[in-house]
DNA sequence: CTTGGAATGTCAACAACACTGACATATTAT
DNA sequence: ATAATATGTCAGTGTTGTTGACATTCCAAG
């Protein structure tokens, strides 16, 4: 697709771009987004849960023991719309909400086995995709796909993304 | 971020993927669709447009002349869903709905001169971050981008996006 | 110890955008 | 004539986001 034309313009070193080339990568991304939700959301419909319940349970999963707050400002959600598909979650077992021991204010939550079954289900669906898309373009066009949407990225999520893909433990 | 160690692993040909790498690749998309969609998103907001009315304007302008039917299996979405945004855009002035010359059934949609300067206005937008995030990474991560994010696509949808990318008159 | 502010939860109302189902209309194809 | 196609529309429903308001609990500073 966009083949030697880019290439040979990597060679010097401004990168000369026409509204085509961006529009393709717009429409990409555009189509690309649904192919990335499909997966999880047949598995969602059948449990009657919703993307929000997805995202809710990925990064609680990714960074056990996280608070509402941090949770809130991961996903950019309000917290009357998160506490929505949290009560949920909660009550069908799915998620724990522990009171702090140092700070009691604070909710600390975590994924029962339930959960995390759940929560395998659904990672393991959307990476099936992923991982065939990764081998079919091959490592290198994977360092660039991150490449570039590291760089597309808010600053303000960026720092989300970065101290999750750095230090585990939050 | 994804340096050496994929770069490495791309020598020999089976493509080694640790659930770390997916899974970053899965955060990744999370995060830049949001910065994707936050430019043009700020100026529907102003015209309390949103959107899906983005959408629609997209896809018309890029395929002057296309039918509903058409744009109803690019964009994916019911006709109820659609309508209700196209019924708005007429109404506003911003797209022209002509009975087809051929098949008088057909509507044929096309943007007026307010339509072309909306989706510019959006498409400028998007289009700049997109820009940045381009240059930044570089046309060797651009052509990476691309060629991952059209594998992640849906085969169906995939004829859409291709349609789009060759013939220009639909 | 009181008071201010932070973290959380909850209620209500609302909007955008998707869905299903049903039905109407015009037009083309058989 | 009849069936199928393309479109439009009405009504209802669900998910997910928003604001605004208010209560509670708790930490920290005066």
């Amino acid at each position: 697709m966009a083949q030697g034309q880019n290439r040979s313009e990597h060679t010097h070193g401004l990168l000369f771009l026409t509204d085509e080339q961006l529009r393709k990568g717009i429409e990409a991304m555009f189509f690309a987004y649904r192919g990335f939700t499909a997966d999880p959301d047949r598995i969602l419909a059948e449990k009657s849960y919703g993307r929000a319940h997805h995202r809710a349970l990925h990064f609680i999963q990714r960074s056990p023991g996280t608070t509402v707050n941090n949770l809130l400002s991961t996903l950019g959600v309000t917290k009357q719309s998160l506490n929505r598909v949290l009560r949920t979650l909660i009550d069908d077992g799915l998620v724990l909400n522990a009171v702090g021991t140092k700070d009691k204010r604070e909710r600390h939550l975590s994924l029962t086995d339930a959960g995390r079954e759940l929560e395998q289900a659904l990672s393991n669906a959307q990476r099936d995709r992923m991982r065939t898309a990764y081998r079919q373009a091959g490592a290198e066009a994977v360092y660039g796909f991150c490449t570039v949407l590291e760089a597309m990225m808010d600053p303000d999520l960026k720092k989300h993304y970065d101290q999750l893909t750095s230090g585990e433990t939050v």
